[in-house]
DNA sequence: AATGAATGAGGGTTCATTCAT
DNA sequence: TATGAATGAACCCTCATTCAT
């Protein structure tokens, strides 16, 4: 039925133009007249597909993370060994962030600050993809390829905060302009603290582009 | 003359009780009349003292930092090698925020997701610190005990982030507990990524304890 | 035809829960919505029935009192003497409310209140009863039954004001439990109180059951 | 301080002004807007005053009522015998509601009807003066005035509920226009049907108007 | 200097009602 | 005929800020 489409894509309306504004204002300077005129839908209407401004808030990341999520999960059985994984991994975050401005704005600056977020279906998303990490870091520490005494927690701390950070500034300031460049340097970086000693200190992973691949939000609806 | 001290005082009350909750609740749901009477005065006086709200808000991280920064000043000097001041400045920066929780909570949840903070006095002083960890990176490679490849600007980032990360974590979650004790695995890592090959790698700079005098926020009222 | 017959039904089932909702939480504080859901038809049909809220609510007394008037009106000529007559209309009223409380809180709480109510059909039937029961006193007059001074509107007045006081009460606070054991001394107090003092005062007038077979509202559907 | 003055007086405006506009168009109806324009202050000054608009209407009344209690408990010890006492009590309603008629309509079209304002301080009051009610007629009932089966209960339903159907009808339809000439006809009436039948029934106490002094809300203030 | 009091401006939310399908 | 969907119009309430005392 085309009422159905219709309704659909106005909710859609919806959320991409609460994700521009929160992100640009943040959540309280935000107002719903202001989302539903860029909608080009009533304030009422709003109300129609969330009980509240909070619940559009926290509707916003559902799609985006978990189809972020669900493309690591394909790529990773097809990478060998823990370091690949782990720069694979890096990858796919800065891709996804790179790839939605605004998305990784609101995340950096307004969801992360906020304690109803913790309890979210949304947040659980973002736990997985670190848990995944987090697997990937302890893969590394068993196979021997990761010193013994590596902290999995501190390096999973490191990266996230890194990239975090990073893109923080860059939202704020505008620099560094873009972020791709990094990714390598940075797991070089990291995995020059925690390789084990035994191994040939000179035989850095690869980088691989594979991640280029990944889809972005925007794409992701066409299909 | 007793009323200039009261108003001092009166001004600071004020001060430390809109820390406590805009830290607690952010900027926005904090309203002037639970600081006011948080701090025994009128809504009025709270205007008295600051014009709006939120140059209440960007007064709070004056003298915390300035005295924070003013302390590695200090001791930076005395301090022979890039490795043992890098250490040195991780560990003031995890000292002060792990003395004055509050106000790292206000900084890491609010303060920095604010536009308007970077045009501040406040944040002045923070980019202050943030270039010191640079030119301290930056001698590190000078006098080669950093690879030459370093991009200082990452290295910084990583460890800013890092530390952000933790406590940002920390003031969510209650995890980790403490952070002291992640400051050296935090730099021999970044170290060990860093380190000029060259050098013995097995001598790593001694942790130093130096900065446990650095001074709280607490004991600076009294001074 | 099957159709008219289903759209009867859906109209009445609207109207029932709306008796329900509105008694239950008053005009103002109930929505179609509600009502909507509680009689399983959508909002819009709700409208296709009535056109305003209003006219639904009005709608809700029409058949009930129109069916408990009529019944009245049967029984009436076949007694004799004001006094009876009296006591069957009381008891008639009594009668009617305890078998539809949700009926008589309607009344009691909400459109004894509102203004437009006295230009609706639904209280024209009311004045139709209450003019019955007025009748009934000036025939006690007339007929030297009751004192020559009686004034019919305060006893009529007293009558409908001592049960809907009654009705009100049991309704907000459950107390008195049930009614009809009060009609009889309620009306021996009235007699009493307006009899011709040349009758044996102690001649009391019968109480009697004919009421009992009046049809209450759930009956009358079935017919 | 005139300061405190003056925003007594503009509270007890306020207060007046909701009286007279939820008396005319229900609890609902009324909007804060209109009250606070026709008290000629902001809406946010009401809510200084009221923390919500059904505290306000609970607010309205707590004087009224309560000095009009005091007035009857101040008279009644000089009355002798349950006639007279019960007769005075009667004119005493009487009295309030007719020098208070917005009050009396706020009470019996909107106060009566809602559930929270049995909670209600107010309602206290209320009770207050209808337990003195049932206290008389007992009294008249222990002493042999009142026949030993009158029910104590029924008769103050009668005695309450006749008046408040008098005055609601007074204010829906302006008839009777008004009610102080009702009162003796009323008591008599009732005291005709419950007086024990040894006593000589003609001798009717006196009519009395002592309660023509009892003070009205607004004559209150200037004491 | 300190404050009690007042308020303008605004925002989130609700709901009766309409209309295209 | 029945309804899913949309919305205009309000309203309650909050709060940063001002000002007379």
């Amino acid at each position: 039925m085309a009422k159905v489409r219709q309704k659909t894509e106005r909710r859609e309306r919806v959320l991409e133009c609460a994700l521009k504004i929160f992100a640009e204002k943040g959540f309280q300077d935000a107002t719903i007249s202001e989302i539903s005129k860029a909608a080009q839908v009533s304030d009422a209407t709003v109300y129609e597909y969330f009980k509240t401004k909070e619940e559009l808030l926290f509707s916003i990341p559902e799609q985006i993370t978990e189809s972020s999520i669900r493309e690591s999960e394909k790529v990773l059985p097809f990478l060998r060994g823990a370091e690949q994984k782990l720069r694979a991994l890096v990858q796919s975050y800065v891709t996804t962030y790179e790839r939605n401005p605004e998305y990784t704005a609101l995340i950096m600056l307004h969801l992360k600050t906020s304690r109803n977020f913790l309890q979210t279906k949304a947040y659980e998303v973002v736990q997985v993809a670190a848990r995944m990490m987090l697997a990937c870091i302890r893969e590394g520490i068993e196979t021997r390829t990761f010193r013994k005494d590596t902290d999995p927690y501190l390096v999973r701390a490191m990266i996230l905060g890194t990239i975090e950070h990073l893109f923080t500034r860059k939202h704020l300031m505008g620099n560094p302009p873009e972020l791709m460049s990094q990714v390598d340097p940075l797991v070089d970086l990291i995995l020059d603290g925690i390789r084990a000693k035994g191994l040939p200190a000179g035989t850095p992973s690869p980088p691989c582009c594979w991640m280029m691949t990944a889809p972005a939000a925007e794409e992701k609806k066409k299909s």
